[in-house]
DNA sequence: CGAATAGTGTCTCTAAGACAATATCGT
DNA sequence: ACGATATTGTCTTAGAGACACTATTCG
């Protein structure tokens, strides 16, 4: 319960923050969005973007504001991950934190601060644009350890959940091929075209999650695909 | 991210508390201890047990502790469900409440402050013992909602975690009807007997994760059932 | 035509659910 | 023997995965 305001010791009030993992899929590839630290502790280590809960706001508005004024990004589907509140996951002072899933289609980014990073199989990252591959665990904080609790997730609750529709390029202008690219960059493993077809057909299609816009979308070399839209 | 201590104005420190839904099952219902208020607000209404998070202990010992305080029970099941943070939700001042479920075999409790719940289809408990039934809504704080949260939690979950073993009367000693029992009182339907036998052998017992134990529990009037323990 | 991709069809295997059949009990 | 429950078996249907097949486009 959320009582008992009075008791022998003055009430503990930790700060609390809201850690953001911003998904998008580009090249086929899941990336995210990570911010390079230039104070300490963890100067100059890649963390995730954050910030300070305000008196006001709920988490998840507090993670749609940090989203925003660091990316960008507004039309993000966020949603809550887990609340990591180890003593000393933050060697200054006990912090707590919310984690949040915010998933786009594309995320912008100011370059000297933030950077993409592909997630590789086996808790590695690779930097957009070359340098060295980065394992979690060279993450600030314990940063390393959300980004594997918000995969789990994100391969647990795919099949399931409308996540890889957030996604997707455009929600209101997609081919199957491209929602199929989606699905393959989260389970970093290839599908059956034939049946990732027949399964979008019974659980999106046919209950009416996403419609054909009756277009098409052509590619060179390719063959026409249908295109639909979420609803 | 959790840094940027120098901001405008000082940073905001919130109350953090958790919320505890202490489960259990007995008479093949599935039971909830709430505790009495005796304070303002919402006063007299029952809410679920928790309290304040110390300064040097997790969410999940904070949890753990509270339960311990005000049930005794050391040997539950913490799994943590989703933390609530919507600025009003308590009308004093903000809490941002961190709820964990606490899955029992079997719970004790002071009778003055604290009693069991059954819980009903359709948003509605039953005390123990008699009384006028309940709805969720009557929960002190967002207690409903939390509540709802955590049993769709525990529906979504039950066939792929092992919560019905922590919820089964001794996980060193149980039968599989006893199991169904548990199953039956999450999701508040029955199930076929045979198909459950089939499931539990191709789910727990081919993988190893609950083994027989030789012996027999017998029933007056009923055939004798195999007994089982969880390894 | 041939390569690449979009989309459909077929086959096998496993799982779920409905339900019958059998095995043990207590009375 | 009868009623209740434990446990096994049968049948049907739906979904997953492997894979063949057709259709469309570009070169």
């Amino acid at each position: 319960m959320t009582q008992e305001k009075q008791e022998a010791s003055p009430l503990f009030r930790p700060l609390v923050s809201v850690d953001i993992l911003p998904f998008m899929v580009e090249e086929k590839k899941l990336k995210i969005l990570l911010v390079k630290r230039n104070r300490s502790p963890f100067e100059g280590s890649w963390a995730l973007p954050g910030g300070f809960l305000l008196s006001a706001e709920s988490a998840e508005e507090a993670a749609g504001r940090k989203l925003k004024e660091e990316t960008g990004v507004e039309n993000a589907h966020l949603e809550q991950l887990y609340t990591f509140s180890a003593p000393e996951r933050d060697p200054r002072e006990r912090v707590i934190s919310i984690a949040y899933l915010a998933l786009a289609p594309k995320l912008s980014f100011d370059a000297k601060e933030a950077s993409l990073f592909q997630i590789q199989p086996e808790d590695r990252l690779e930097k957009e644009g070359g340098g060295l591959p980065l394992s979690f665990h060279d993450l600030a904080f314990d940063h390393g350890d959300i980004l594997r609790v918000a995969l789990m997730r994100m391969q647990g609750k795919l099949y399931y959940s409308d996540i890889a529709l957030s996604l997707v390029g455009d929600r209101a202008r997609f081919t199957l091929p491209e929602l199929q690219e989606v699905y393959e960059a989260i389970l970093s493993s290839p599908l059956d075209a034939g049946n990732f077809y027949r399964r979008m057909k019974r659980d999106y299609v046919t209950p009416g999650k996403i419609v054909p816009t009756g277009e098409f979308q052509k590619y060179p070399g390719k063959k026409r695909a249908a295109l639909y839209r979420a609803t």
